[in-house]
DNA sequence: TTTGAGATGCAATCCGATTGCAAAGTTAGG
DNA sequence: CCTAACTTTGCAATCGGATTGCATCTCAAA
């Protein structure tokens, strides 16, 4: 226990973020997770933390580079961890797996988009991609 | 004049749709303006429409396939025209760039997404690529 | 212990999306 | 031509997520 929350002190500590009470659960709850959330979610695993300190703890943990965000479409931006070394830099960002059925959403690490091949003269300088469907719980393992 | 008219009535007859004089009027502007648009730029395309008429007249095309909405993360949906014969199928979906300087938002209708390599058991049902940097008339023609 | 900066909690606002309802327009049948 | 039924339009209002203002609290450094 202790040496768990140490680490995530740490965590914290390594992105330039003050280790507070509240963050360190944030942190927790989120490693718990393992899935990209929205606020409301996030919300509804705390029982007596206020909504908008959730909503500045993700935001500081994303100016911090601790989570991201995605759009995944469903109108609540969701947050997820970054991985050790994230820098969020374009060449980082990966896609996102928005279930339609359980609708978690998670990160595909590994799934690669080739250099996009854009018109003339357009440079690409993020990107978003969120695919929907069926993740491997809810596809009935067919 | 008369000819386009009776095409773009013909356009929406095509779809099942009703060519009301507002209907024509934005059909004929989304055909003008060639990029996706929000329904606040819609708006401001004209003088003295209803925003919520102009909503709904959006989101019925939209139900008719006339025309397909974009979420590119700038906060609000946009819509553009589908082409002639689209059915918004899954594989007939595309990317869409965003132009974070002149902040257009177009179609890439030649951009294929190679049939993703996601993992065992997921199944893609939907997918919503947004490619965000400069586009040709703001990277300075380098 | 004091002090100041940052963190937290509550209230309020903002803005895009959406709906309810009544008036106006359109169409088919008499 | 005239009415009934349905659709479209316009205005008001609501909803929900995102965000900010401000007062209070916490904590670390002096």
């Amino acid at each position: 226990m202790d040496a768990l929350q140490t680490k995530r002190e740490q965590t914290l500590l390594d992105r330039h973020i003050q280790p507070t009470a509240m963050r360190l659960l944030v942190l927790e709850e989120l490693q718990k997770l393992q899935v990209a959330v929205s606020l409301n979610e996030l919300e509804a695993n705390f029982d007596r933390a206020d909504r908008i300190t959730l909503y500045r703890t993700l935001k500081t943990f994303q100016k911090n580079k601790l989570v991201h965000s995605i759009d995944d479409g469903t109108g609540s931006v969701k947050y997820a961890l970054c991985s050790d070394q994230c820098e969020c830099r374009p060449e980082e960002q990966h896609a996102h797996f928005h279930c339609n059925k359980c609708d978690l959403t998670i990160c595909l690490n590994d799934f690669h988009l080739q250099r996009a091949s854009l018109p003339k003269h357009f440079v690409m300088q993020e990107m978003n991609l969120v695919i929907k469907g069926l993740c491997d719980h809810c596809s009935d393992g067919t």
